[in-house]
DNA sequence: CTTTAACATACCTTGTTGGTAGGTTAATAA
DNA sequence: TTATTAACCTACCAACAAGGTATGTTAAAG
């Protein structure tokens, strides 16, 4: 019943981006030191970010990485279901899992399908802009 | 993100409890049978829910588990707490953690302390007479 | 005194998490 | 053109948790 550190960290470099916006390229060296995270481990996060448009990144001197949006067009639910894989519970909401056999005569995934819906709608309301300016 | 099957398994173990209370003590082999879930397994997870009195257990021929209270009153946030030990989303929530270095200036806490008692609301709100009743 | 079933302990396999190491590619500046 | 910087890629690794199995011991009933 954990966020892994995969979503946080991935979190706190866009927090960190969204913070020094306007300021060009920002390297992950200096994410790093002001985030207190390991390089090695940022630069394996964020390739997964960079495919999915949600920053930009150019090599060499100069480089780094940028937002490609405004923050307030940056939702928390879709940065951590694209880090953590998913938000659900339980195996047999994941999606494209094969259903489960007992599904009919199942009494608790009624609950499960309720608490994961409940999950995804309160991270689909948080922006990063709402984290930046603690609106929440 | 998930529920392990710890938390799971138990609650699908009380349910069929409650589904043959008044029948005196329940064999943990007929569960497993009924549940298609590993005795052995069940085994383990069932002195914890003993020693903390949602269970009554009897050795011998003719033993097994009984509920010790009404389906009603068994809130499934506890039973989850108790299994999983945990139902925090990020470490420096679990109980008994040392607070953060950067308590102060993260971002995201708040909305990892508002998720955190969101999980503990919804699943303290079901009862196992709820589950069985498909009031949910 | 045998059977049954809870309970205890030890072990094991598999997968995930949270990294590190080392190198390659691309861009800029000197 | 070459040195530097920084993204990016691949491989590896240690630690831990999940999800069991095996082998008992203890307690109660018959």
């Amino acid at each position: 019943m954990m966020i892994s550190t995969r979503g946080r960290y991935a979190l706190r470099v866009l927090l960190d981006l969204a913070e020094h916006k306007g300021e060009g390229y920002i390297p992950m060296k200096s994410v790093a030191e002001r985030q207190e995270l390991s390089l090695k481990y940022i630069e394996r996060i964020m390739p997964v970010l960079s495919k999915n448009k949600l920053v930009e990144g150019v090599h060499g001197k100069g480089g780094g990485y940028r937002l490609s949006r405004e923050p307030s067009e940056y939702i928390v639910g879709e940065i951590l279901r694209l880090t953590e894989g998913n938000l659900a519970p339980v195996s047999c909401l994941e999606c494209g899992a094969k259903p489960c056999e007992r599904k009919g005569q199942c009494l608790t995934l009624p609950m499960w399908t309720e608490f994961h819906q409940m999950v995804n709608d309160y991270f689909d309301k948080i922006t990063l802009d709402d984290l930046m300016n603690n609106k929440i």
